[in-house]
RNA sequence: GUCCGAGUGGUGAAAUAGGUAGACACGAGGGACUUAAAAUCCCUUGACCCGAAAGGGUCGUGCGGGUUCGAUUCCCGCCUCGGGCACCA
């Protein structure tokens, strides 16, 4: 193919591509006498837009590790695919008419053209779809196994409702310890008494997947309910629209039943520190005392739930979320006009408000007065929306002395505080302080604050007034999406309207088709408006009136990403999600690479479902990413040039950056793609909008300017790379390797043309060095010191991940090797395969045509660093003394260590200190360190 | 507010079991080849100072201290930036 000494990779790159499709180069076999590697990238949603430059970065990473992982033997799994359902295509649907299958089965082929134009080893027939029925019959499949199931607390696991229900028939509630919705106290036998009906009612308050009546994030723009992670700051992350709350009837995931092995486990993660920290706050576990006031002239009591039962003492008040349950039962009657007031006017205020008025300070006492449990002293109970009616009891315990919130509530309406440690000056704020020895405590003055806190739990749970619980932010996430373009979640509802699963053997429950993919007028999900969407458990899918109405919402853009790593090891199973023996064999994601926002998304979920699955005994391991690495985003650089401020009628007039000399503009975005340099080809800016044909342009002496400014790269800005254009002036190799050494994976960096052309420089000088005619057959000295130099420091430097610097160290290697005359081949074969894989692949075939040698760059194995080669002839080494101190010698190579006292030294005062010692033992280690022990 | 992470040339960045700070590359400047351009190659490029030059010196990894023969690296106290969580009791 090639036969140019010059490097032009438009000439083989597509051939290339085109034979490893042709010869399925990238298939992976299982085999069970190799050891196996897993490497994993998020795989894309398909968009509209195609790929940026700034996608392929984790993929280019992931890419390298799986070569080098396959050159050193390893068995590896390294595949790609699409999660597919979502909210884009609906929303394109919705505008067009257009199927959203069709548009994303476009968007899929584009997508695999950008991806496999870049070189990557995948395994493409692995490649798997989300929203293919055949992969979300699984998805559904693992929703009707959530739905029979519960959560033992226990045993610590999910178990089979049918188990839960022999419990209750042998032993009633006592029995059973769950998580969720409260057994009420049943007898076994009162229990089997129970009518069908009743008994799945209380059910259905156990199964992992329910159906609940709670307040959601209701989008009105995007007509659906969202999860909290899809929430920012009272919008929706996609779109940005304003979110309400909203109670309504939802199917959830009871997630928060794995709350404490999602934090315990994230120990053995191989994660950064950050991410944990992310999924650890949003976790957000706290240890504290639940403990109950009774309520004067009343039955009923008030539970809270608090982290600083040791200041019981300095309780002066207590306050309910306006949405507790408890509020119209004790207000009495001549308070009740002024708190439903209160409790109107909060439920009106949105999420968003309720965020903005944060520091106002607003409430209304309720009539009603609770008693103190040690004192009995009156407690008045106030209503305030700062207490949250999701979190803990939606009732607190106000001790405005040590915190800062009551301390506010009380100075705003003059409620007493009272310190209960001992200096606590809470004249200006609260003490919140945990140092401090208690006081006007009873039995708790001369304790410290944490011993206080052990003291009143036991004190507390000695005289039944309460006990030590654990509390999370975690909330249970909202499964069901009023949307067309998801997994149709596989419930109908039988006569009594009690939800029912769909029959395994009528997996996949597929989507139907609709005429609108709007909401009905009624305000129904767009399934509603299906005319087959109907069930009967003997025959499945019916239409018109006959048999029992289905679920009409669909699942979560989650869903089917909560478990795709399995389906990638056994793609074509059809009778189970992935085949036990293929479970087994490939285990764990050993490296997993993709985007830091998807930290409290699917990166929990998708430690939820392998957990429920290895408690059922479907997988082996309960959790599926041993190592994650988070890829850093690619900014654009946006180009923009300034427009004069201009009276109406005078023409418009653009200025030079350079030229603008405080007067008043207006800044345009324009394409990044006219600016070279910062400077603007104007001609190609009139033909690219035609306004700027008639405006004027003020131009500096060598042309006009716009200026730059780094912003995440977007269609909106108009500086958005795409890898295509990349790709046909510099060649996938070079793409490749400049994302790589633009700088450390994990890092945000901005995006800069101009740095290709140094990766490109160096490919060239490769190339030439490669074909060159003249090859020597023999590597000097010298060559081969520099290329197994090199083989070293690429090597250490994938095993940790450090791309940028295996680039220079490539760089490095490639320039000595063009000085000293070398050649190298053997190792750059394998060398180059990682770093950039088209290039090595021509320049192979081109040395098996000279030489008439056979090499195979696919399969070669990865170079061992010969430390023969690593000596220097003279090095200066860091050393180290008793243990403790370092300096630095100069050594020869061979020498003894009764030499060693002949070094120079290089730092005179290190040499004073060192004189007339002599040195016991010297190491050693290959080009780096020498200890020395005297 | 709170918890993580990070601060190194004009720019992206290297170098941490403490040991020549700025590798590699971009940009900039100068030069060679060329009618010219492209391509390629060579030199200079942290700041300041001394010197005609060769060369030499001082300072320098956010700021201030500390440990050490020696600190970008370790410890203490700040400052700034980025990110997570946030009326979560």
């Amino acid at each position: 193919m090639a036969k140019d000494t010059e490097y032009r990779p438009a000439q083989f790159e597509r051939y290339w591509q085109q034979q490893w499709k042709e010869r399925g180069s990238y298939r992976v076999v299982p085999d069970r006498s190799k050891p196996k590697y897993y490497a994993l990238d998020m795989f894309p949603y398909p968009s509209g837009a195609g790929l940026h430059v700034g996608h392929p970065l984790g993929y280019i990473a992931s890419d390298i590790v799986a070569r080098y992982k396959r050159h050193c033997g390893y068995c590896v799994l390294h595949p790609m695919g699409y999660d597919s359902f979502g909210l884009p295509a609906e929303q394109y649907a919705i505008q067009t008419g257009r199927h959203p299958a069709e548009t994303t089965a476009e968007n899929i082929a584009r997508y695999r053209a950008q991806l496999e134009a870049l070189g990557f080893c995948y395994d493409w027939d692995r490649e798997i779809r989300t929203s293919d029925p055949a992969y979300y019959r699984w998805t559904q499949w693992i929703f009707l196994q959530l739905f029979d199931s519960w959560y033992d607390l226990e045993q610590d696991r999910a178990r089979p409702i049918s188990e839960l229900e022999t419990l209750l028939s042998k032993g009633g509630s006592a029995a059973v310890r769950a998580s969720g919705k409260a057994l009420p106290n049943l007898t076994a036998k009162e229990w089997q008494e129970l009518d069908s009906r009743a008994k799945e009612e209380i059910l259905l308050g156990l199964r992992l997947a329910y159906r609940s009546e709670s307040f959601v994030n209701w989008c009105p723009a995007l007509g659906t309910v969202l999860a909290n992670d899809e929430v920012k700051d009272g919008y929706s992350e996609r779109g940005g629209y304003p979110v309400e709350r909203r109670k309504m009837l939802q199917w959830n995931l009871r997630i928060t039943a794995y709350a404490e092995r999602l934090l315990n486990d994230l120990d053995g993660l191989d994660w950064t520190e950050a991410l944990k920290e992310t999924q650890r706050n949003w976790i957000g576990r706290s240890t504290g005392a639940s403990l109950r006031f009774k309520i004067e002239q009343s039955e009923s009591e008030i539970e809270v739930f608090t982290t600083r039962p040791d200041t019981l003492f300095g309780v002066s008040f207590l306050v309910l979320a306006p949405e507790n349950e408890l509020v119209a039962e004790l207000t009495p009657p001549e308070f009740k006009t002024e708190v439903e007031a209160y409790v109107l006017a909060s439920a009106r205020k949105s999420e968003r408000d309720r965020m903005a008025d944060v520091r106002q300070v607003s409430g209304v006492f309720t009539g009603a007065y609770a008693l103190h449990p040690f004192t009995g002293e009156k407690l008045p109970i106030w209503l305030a929306d700062y207490v949250l009616a999701g979190y803990g009891t939606g009732a607190i315990m106000a001790v405005p002395a040590h915190d800062s919130r009551d301390w506010s509530f009380a100075r705003r309406f003059d409620l007493p505080i009272r310190p209960v440690t001992e200096g606590a000056q809470v004249e200006d704020s609260a003490f919140e302080s945990k140092e401090g020895i208690l006081t006007q405590s009873d039995f708790l003055n001369g304790l410290s604050v944490s011993a206080a806190i052990e003291h009143m739990s036991r004190e507390l749970e000695a005289r039944g007034l309460g006990r030590r619980i654990v509390q999370y932010k975690l909330r249970d996430a909202v499964f069901g999406r009023q949307r067309y373009w998801g997994e149709p979640i596989p419930v109908y509802y039988d006569a009594d309207g009690i939800p029912r699963p769909v029959r395994e053997g009528h997996l996949p429950l597929q989507l139907p088709e609709i005429d609108l993919y709007q909401p009905t007028e009624q305000g129904d999900p767009p399934l509603a408006r299906a005319q087959v969407w109907r069930y009967d458990p003997e025959q499945g899918l019916v239409g018109g009136d006959l048999g029992f109405p289905l679920e009409t919402t669909t699942m979560p853009g989650w869903a089917g990403s909560s478990w795709y790593w399995l389906r990638y090891m056994d793609p074509a199973s059809n009778d189970r999600f992935a085949s036990r023996e293929a479970e087994e064999y490939w285990g764990e994601v050993d490296l997993y690479i993709g985007g830091a926002e998807h930290a409290t998304g699917h990166l929990l979920y998708s430690r939820v479902w392998p957990k429920f699955c290895f408690d059922r005994g479907w997988v082996g391991r309960s959790e599926p990413f041993k190592k994650l690495v988070n890829q850093g985003m690619i900014a654009g650089v946006s180009a923009l040039i300034h427009r004069l401020e201009s009276a109406a009628g005078e023409p418009v007039r653009y200025v030079s950056a350079g030229l603008i000399n405080g007067r008043k503009t207006q800044p345009i975005h324009i394409d990044i793609g006219l600016v070279q340099q910062g400077k603007v080809d104007l001609e190609a800016l009139h033909s690219w909008r035609s306004e700027f044909e008639r405006a004027e342009f003020e131009a500096e002496e060598h042309g006009f300017f716009a200026s730059e400014e780094v912003e995440k790269m977007s269609k909106r800005w108009h500086n958005v790379v795409n890898p295509d254009d990349v790709i046909e002036t510099y060649g996938a190799d070079v793409l490749r390797l400049f994302e790589m050494f633009l700088g450390p994976i994990e890092q945000h960096k901005p995006w800069n043309t101009q740095g290709l052309s140094g990766v490109q420089g160096f490919l060239k000088k490769l190339w030439r060095l490669a074909t060159r005619p003249d090859l020597p057959d023999t590597s000097s000295e010298e060559a081969l010191r520099s290329i197994h130099r090199c083989i070293k420091k690429v090597t250490d430097d994938i095993e940790s991940l450090s791309f940028n610097t295996s680039v220079s160290a490539f760089m490095i290697c490639v320039n000595e090797l063009q000085e000293t005359g070398g050649s190298g081949r053997d190792a750059f074969e394998i060398l180059a395969v990682l770093l950039s894989p088209f290039a090595p692949h021509a320049a192979e075939e081109l040395w098996s045509s000279i030489l008439g040698c056979e090499a195979s760059v696919l399969d070669g194995e990865w170079p061992v660093a010969n430390p023969l080669y690593l000596q220097k002839s003279e090095v200066v080494y860091p050393v180290s003394f008793n243990g403790k101190t370092r300096f630095q010698l100069v050594l020869k190579p061979g020498m003894k260590p009764a030499e060693v006292q002949e070094i120079a030294l290089t730092d005179e005062r290190s040499a004073r200190y060192l004189e007339g010692k002599t040195p016991k033992k010297v190491i050693v280690v290959p080009d780096k360190i020498v200890n020395i022990v005297f």
